[in-house]
DNA sequence: TGTACATCAGTGAACGCGCGTTCACTGATGTAC
DNA sequence: TGTACATCAGTGAACGCGCGTTCACTGATGTAC
């Protein structure tokens, strides 16, 4: 008698024409990775390969998905926006005065805090990328430029502060927190104390 | 009648073997290169054949003055510090009261400037380096977060203020710079006025 | 529902380029006598 | 002061490496009939 076994190779990476559900789903991951691995390394210091890689993907499928790696740059950098614009719109659109106040301070404490520091990539679009925006293709920098007036647009309501005093107050905080990044692991006692100086604040 | 005429090529690129003293010059040359690209563009933004290239040299010489390309980040750091501390310590130096307090004034006023966003390059080395500072060698990284120390310590003398209001003071000033100077191309208008409520604090 | 074929996301080798670094060489300077 | 020779800053070709990008190929998916 003979018997014959079929085994289905699914998913075994030599798999060609996934779904285009699975297409969809994998830029996706490879933009997660683009926006987690730009924020903690900059943009020159991660690879495509390393993208890719990072969404089980091997580097040459990257240009079914973008046209190139300034885009991925750009889309990356729209997305991290994006959270962060959403997360202090939702405290701007906080309708009682107590509760956004209190949400605001929140906000605040967790932005500049030890935890926001030591994370591996920064939250924030603005200190992740603000270094070497001049640096970046005009695109780029446009994007950035938008996401920085909406962000301070929502920023100013959340605090409920005058415009100045907001900016003033917004600028504080993403200059200590670059600085505490700088030298957190040389110096974490000064850096510590920079943060809770532009806490104080 | 034969005329024989002896032309001396002296520094026409092929001498060889040039003067102790000129060759201290080409380092120093080299380093000054370093100082202002490195703060102008980043570090790996500069290849060390624009260095040399920048003091007139070709890239072969440049291991005659440098072990590496981190060792001339790290003297090239150190060099702007230099420079920022001898500026801040000046004042921080001003006896009178009244007069430092001017002085200090002014400083301030200059460095949340659109003259100090528009220079190619950020005279102030946190501003220049602190965003990726954290991918440094740990030689370079120490070096900074010792610069920082020093830095703040002359600024608060500077300033008269208590030590965490100078720590804040400075950090608005400094953030203000970094995220003047990220928008300052593709609006600058936004961009002045980061640099207004910062000065107005 | 079944068949035939085009599509296209993914693979991995290959290309060209710029970079940091090395190297053989040059010849005036610096030094030992 | 003059002579002989080692030194070494500078040159430019070369090396190895990693990167962004291209390409031929694969084969299940998606589609037209």
């Amino acid at each position: 008698m003979i018997v014959i076994i079929i085994v289905k190779r699914h998913g075994d990476g030599h798999d060609m024409r996934i779904t285009s559900e699975q297409a969809r789903k994998n830029r996706d991951r490879v933009l997660d990775a683009a926006a987690d691995l730009f924020r903690e390394k900059g943009f020159d210091s991660v690879a495509v390969s390393e993208l890719m890689g990072a969404a089980g993907l091997t580097h040459g499928g990257f240009y079914n998905h973008f046209g190139s790696k300034d885009e991925v740059e750009a889309a990356a950098c729209a997305r991290v926006f994006e959270a962060s614009l959403a997360r202090i719109g939702a405290i701007a659109g906080i309708d009682d005065p107590d509760e956004r106040r209190r949400a605001f301070g929140a906000y605040r404490g967790r932005y500049v805090s030890t935890a926001a520091r030591d994370a591996p990539a920064p939250a924030c679009p603005m200190v992740a990328f603000a270094g070497d925006m001049a640096r970046r293709p005009a695109e780029l920098r446009h994007a950035f430029a938008e996401g920085l007036r909406a962000y301070l647009e929502a920023f100013t309501q959340a605090s409920g502060e005058d415009r100045a005093s907001a900016i003033r107050d917004y600028t504080t905080m993403a200059g200590a927190l670059i600085l505490a990044r700088g030298v957190a692991k040389e110096d974490p006692e000064l850096s510590a104390e920079i943060l809770r100086a532009a806490a104080e604040g």
